[in-house]
DNA sequence: AAAAGAAAGATTGTTTACAATGTGGTTATA
DNA sequence: TATAACCACATTGTAAACAATCTTTCTTTT
């Protein structure tokens, strides 16, 4: 006999219900009631309570006194916030990759270029394998940056909450190739130190991205300006 | 009979335990045992657990599985992080805040400029209400660039952060004429609605502060190291 | 019939008691 | 004397019961 989770801990009920909800267990606008998660987990309502504060605490889930939580849904004006947050890190992460990468930092870059390289002529237009490697990039460069409270902001926060993004308003097929060329460029900027540079067209790779986000919605304009 | 708090519930907690580490009554490596602060704000364990890991999610204590929390220390590591993020979102801050002034904005800053003055003139070197007056200018500017999710994380993990920095390292005496200079300089940029110049001064703005922190950290080179 | 009010149910907030873990000191042993 | 094992204490983690709050539904009144 299998137990399906020997003894979740919080940890364990944090990274469980973040699966869940990243993978559309738990769609945006759900609500996560306390009993029922306990009864779930198979614990009590104490540690689900830590759970769903710390998810809470990164911005998966709103919490609102005396009510309850529920999966985080995003308006257009969280979304265009979300984006000039992510603009501002992003841009340092690749200042400071460029003024930090040596030769190791560099092949690891290129590496990862290569795989993406081969992975879109397979398939052209695979919207989520090339989200992936997207993230993967950026998630190299915020390695090389060094920075823990970067790194933290990003890994944990922001980019879930990108795909939570991506879940609540369903995005226009991915721009895989157009991507894939601004990170070459922004390589290059790495390969050569030049913080400047990387700066500048990290800049642009994610107003860009914004932009592809942004007219997807415009077309098709539901009533999409909940905001709530 | 006066009760000294008459029920207090999780933000009140929070707002209390907030203030006494801010003023130092609960100064950083200070333990904060669960049970002490429960009997303290006549409440159970539980609200003083949530409140603690609010705290933790906004990095004014650490919290350690089975061991327990402490005011948050900061290395020397954990200052340059620190300031690298404060950066990115200063600048990304003086770039929205140049796009969306309008002239009730400008307004708004001219006046808070001109208080400062007027104060450098009476207290030449007085570090603190210099301190102040640069929260103020920086909370201006975070208010006019309208962004909620930057609001957040500067005015309520980054600034309490900030005090807290301060209160670790002792400061070396603050460079108020200086900064209100800069900060003159900015306002021009913000003026005439010119984001880029708005960045780039910005950008030399919290990296001449880290410098005055950083020369102020070597002259007395203690055992600042510790990175835990 | 519509709107205001009250009661019942569901859910969260809090308290208390218990279990598990880590820490520090004491003692025995090399 | 130094070190390792062990025991007692302090503190955190979890569970279960109780209190407070919100939501929904049903009733009452105009």
């Amino acid at each position: 006999m299998v137990f399906p989770h020997a003894k979740l801990n919080v940890d364990g009920i944090v990274n469980s219900l973040r699966d869940k909800i990243l993978t559309g267990t738990y769609p945006p606008g759900e609500r996560l009631v306390e009993t029922d998660l306990a009864d779930e987990f198979g614990v009590s309502r104490g540690p689900v309570r830590d759970a769903l504060k710390r998810l809470a605490g990164v911005g998966l889930v709103t919490a609102k006194n005396n009510v309850g939580v529920q999966v985080r849904t995003f308006s257009l004006a969280d979304a265009k916030a979300f984006y000039q947050l992510r603009e501002a890190l992003e841009v340092q992460v690749a200042q400071l990759a460029a003024q930090h990468a040596g030769d190791a930092e560099m092949a690891r870059i290129k590496y990862l270029l290569h795989e993406h390289e081969e992975l879109i002529h397979r398939h052209p237009d695979g919207a989520y394998v090339q989200d992936e490697k997207d993230q993967d990039f950026h998630l190299v460069l915020v390695d090389i940056a060094s920075n823990p409270l970067i790194h933290k902001l990003l890994a944990d926060e922001l980019y879930p909450q990108s795909v939570l993004l991506r879940r609540s308003h369903r995005m226009v097929k991915g721009r895989g190739a157009k991507a894939f060329f601004e990170h070459q460029q922004i390589a290059e900027a790495i390969y050569a130190n030049d913080h400047v540079l990387a700066g500048m067209l990290m800049t642009r790779h994610i107003q860009s991205s914004w932009r592809s986000f942004y007219s997807g919605q415009q077309c098709k304009s539901e009533n999409q300006s909940d905001d709530r």
